[in-house]
DNA sequence: CCACATTTTTAGTCTGCTCTAAAAAAGTTT
DNA sequence: AAACTTTTTTAGAGCAGACTAAAAATGTGG
């Protein structure tokens, strides 16, 4: 398995969550910043191996095998996601360049003790949850603050974009994983947030609402 | 700089210690367990990027600016090393294998971070020298048990062959880094050596006692 | 110092992954 | 359904890194 083989195994498996229907090689071009044709190249390699199924114009799926192999690799970047922000002292934001480095380091012993070292965790610092090492990945019910109505109380539990910029936007508001929120009012002009965040009050706009994911109590 | 470019520079590094004439494509490509005209190739590549300085049918020799990036590259495995070791509970013969891939991880904050981590060590679990940041490498003096006096008290400092069967061994003995070892008895017949290990009495082969570096006190 | 063995380099090929440009299929409009 | 647009695939080519086989340089023994 090469390093690029796993980096479009991953690549598929977030594409298709959540749809039924194949994902597009357009879509996994898009994803990877790479040419169409490159990826239709690749699948059918990957195809070859029994990883994914690939129909022509129509799209590709993983197979059960492919599945598994794409949640190790998401596993192993959530695992030293979490040691690079508790262990190592990075900040929210630069865990996930080099997780993606390690993602790829081959040693089923390495993942698993690493796993224990790190007390089991099961959610990575953005909110994901952490696939365990037969390949069960919890869905965690989560909702997005901006559908959130006023005078709710909410936890922080991830973030839909994980941009730099809108992490640290969140590190210097002292937003974090755990945070409790208090949705105080909702502007019917423009849709900001009135919040209350570890009895601090702030305004924040609808866009900053919207890629905050929240769980409700 | 890729994987590949990098293990060159490490096997260099390693070959030229202790030698001042240039290394030999021969050497490299025996080291590597590849081919000499593979070798020749990349280390005209390395030569355009001034990291070697090559001379046709006259070896190779390391820049200023390629034995630091091949320290750098050792500075990265043994810390690892100690990490697989220390925090992980790898055993002395596992971490060298998952240490080949993690030392290609690049991120200068996440190799002094690991450091720091790990309270700044100076030697990694074979008794060799870690690189500081800087490039600096400490020599350490140690010479081999079959070279030892009978009736010397030495203690263990590392190991010249670091192939799973002698660790493997030595952890079957208990010989491990720091053991105390005092030579008993060394047999003229065969130079077998009798020694103590940790108030425990055993005889071992010239072999073994060829491949264990220890320090006089 | 010539002949032979060894080492090292060159030339040409292969594989993995990527790309551009062109062709083919699918989807959309009217 | 024909014409047009978009998506997807194919064809051909480039680059990095490795190899084999052959040629060139070096080293060595008589």
């Amino acid at each position: 398995m090469t390093y690029s083989e796993e980096n479009y195994l991953k690549s598929i498996y977030h594409l298709s969550t959540g749809t039924s229907k194949g994902v597009t090689t357009n879509a996994i071009a898009n994803e990877m910043e790479s040419k169409p044709s490159s990826v239709t190249d690749m699948v059918q390699k990957l195809a070859e191996k029994e990883l994914v199924i690939y129909i022509k114009y129509q799209g590709v799926s993983l197979t059960d095998k492919g599945r598994f192999t794409a949640l190790m690799i998401i596993r192993k970047h959530r695992l030293w996601e979490v040691f690079l922000l508790e262990k190592l002292d990075f900040s929210w934001d630069e865990v996930h360049d080099v997780a993606e480095q390690l993602e790829h380091i081959k040693s089923e012993k390495l993942t698993n003790k690493l796993e224990e070292f790190l007390d089991f965790p099961t959610k990575d610092p953005h909110g994901d949850p952490i696939p365990d090492r037969e390949g069960n990945i919890k869905k965690i019910d989560k909702k997005l603050l901006s559908e959130v109505e006023a005078g709710t109380k909410v936890i922080c539990v991830g973030v839909k974009d994980s941009s730099p910029a809108f992490l640290q936007y969140l590190d210097k508001q002292q937003i974090a994983l755990g945070s409790s929120i208090d949705v105080i009012n909702k502007e019917d002009f423009d849709m900001s947030l009135t919040l209350s965040v570890n009895d601090k009050q702030m305004t924040v706009s609808n866009k900053i609402a919207a890629n905050l994911f929240v769980k409700t109590l």
